[in-house]
DNA sequence: TAGGCCATCTGGTCCT
DNA sequence: AGGACCAGATGGCCTA
């Protein structure tokens, strides 16, 4: 496989804006546990965060220091704040509060185990966000989104190698001819609106909220300008409805599709539009810049 | 305000 | 027995 295809070249271009934030933060709430047990940092993840600082070599994300304040207002609770609906901290769910009765000491420190196992958890999706292409204006993924775009990531790996073509020949073919291989590709997501894309059935999870952007998704006029000029774009035969704009500066897309994304992504970054259908999007996510072709 | 997403608590079950 | 794992319940935060 050609190197930096996928890894080097996409991951590092496409990096969203809040991974390093939700990295730092899960460092501060882990820091927050460690009062009475060994330090977490080393034991979170198996493969540890290697992989995404392979793909952002110039993050780094340091210990921190125990949150000691954290600490504090835990060794010094009172007795009965410990159970369900009481001692939530002014942000709500993050402290609770040391027990003295042997039971409830039992049960908080299996509240203390199980919090560490969710963490250690939510530290492993997170080093699989860093390995998802996504567009670096995108909204952070959803678990759910980020297993099922994983997927769809692995078995696009997977067509790729099964191929034996070079990549990006088997790329540059995709995105000409469309994509065939639908079948496994397209997910039903939580949503319930669902609709039609290039014969398969997708499901809307973030209804737009300008005119348009629900039932009938419209092109907004500067984006349908770009698509105009592009001509591998009018070659996949993506209805002009397949967009619309938001006056909010958040891009949303439809994860239903998740392959035939990830094809856009990897190739181009600027092939985004046809795949946000029935969603929100803005006019720069179609970069007049980026010549369509490949890396 | 409703819905999506998430953290946390909890009790049950399984495993070592 | 104790820890890991799991799923249900609950409530907070955020966005459309």
């Amino acid at each position: 496989m050609e190197e930096g295809l996928f890894d080097q070249d996409v991951a590092g271009e496409l990096a969203f804006w809040g991974q390093f934030e939700a990295h730092s933060q899960l460092q501060n709430q882990l820091d927050g546990l460690n009062f009475d047990f060994p330090p977490l940092s080393a034991q979170l993840s198996p493969w540890s965060s290697d992989a995404c600082q392979s793909a952002f070599p110039e993050a780094q994300f340091p210990l921190l220091d125990l949150d000691l304040q954290s600490l504090q207002v835990e060794s010094s609770a009172g007795e009965d704040s410990s159970f369900p609906g009481d001692a939530l901290g002014s942000k709500g769910r993050q402290r609770r509060l040391v027990p003295s009765h042997p039971y409830k000491a039992q049960r908080y420190a299996a509240n203390i185990r199980e919090r560490k196992r969710m963490l250690s958890i939510n530290s492993a999706f997170d080093e699989l966000r860093c390995h998802v292409p996504t567009f670096p204006y995108e909204k952070r993924l959803s678990k759910i989104d980020t297993l099922r775009l994983a997927i769809a990531y692995i078995a696009l790996l997977r067509e790729i190698l099964l191929s034996g073509s070079d990549p990006k020949t088997y790329l540059e073919q995709s995105v000409k001819s469309g994509y065939q291989n639908q079948g496994d590709a397209i997910w039903n997501t939580s949503g319930e609106f669902n609709q039609t894309f290039n014969g398969a059935k997708t499901v809307q999870m973030v209804p737009g909220s300008d005119s348009g952007c629900g039932g009938r998704p419209r092109v907004t006029e500067a984006a349908g300008q770009l698509l105009g000029k592009v001509p591998e774009l009018e070659a996949l035969s993506i209805p002009m409805s397949s967009c619309c704009s938001t006056s909010r500066g958040v891009a949303h897309y439809q994860r239903g599709v998740y392959s035939q994304r990830l094809i856009y992504i990897v190739s181009n970054r600027a092939l985004n539009l046809q795949i946000v259908h029935g969603y929100q999007t803005i006019p720069f996510l179609i970069d007049p810049k980026h010549e369509v072709g490949f890396v």
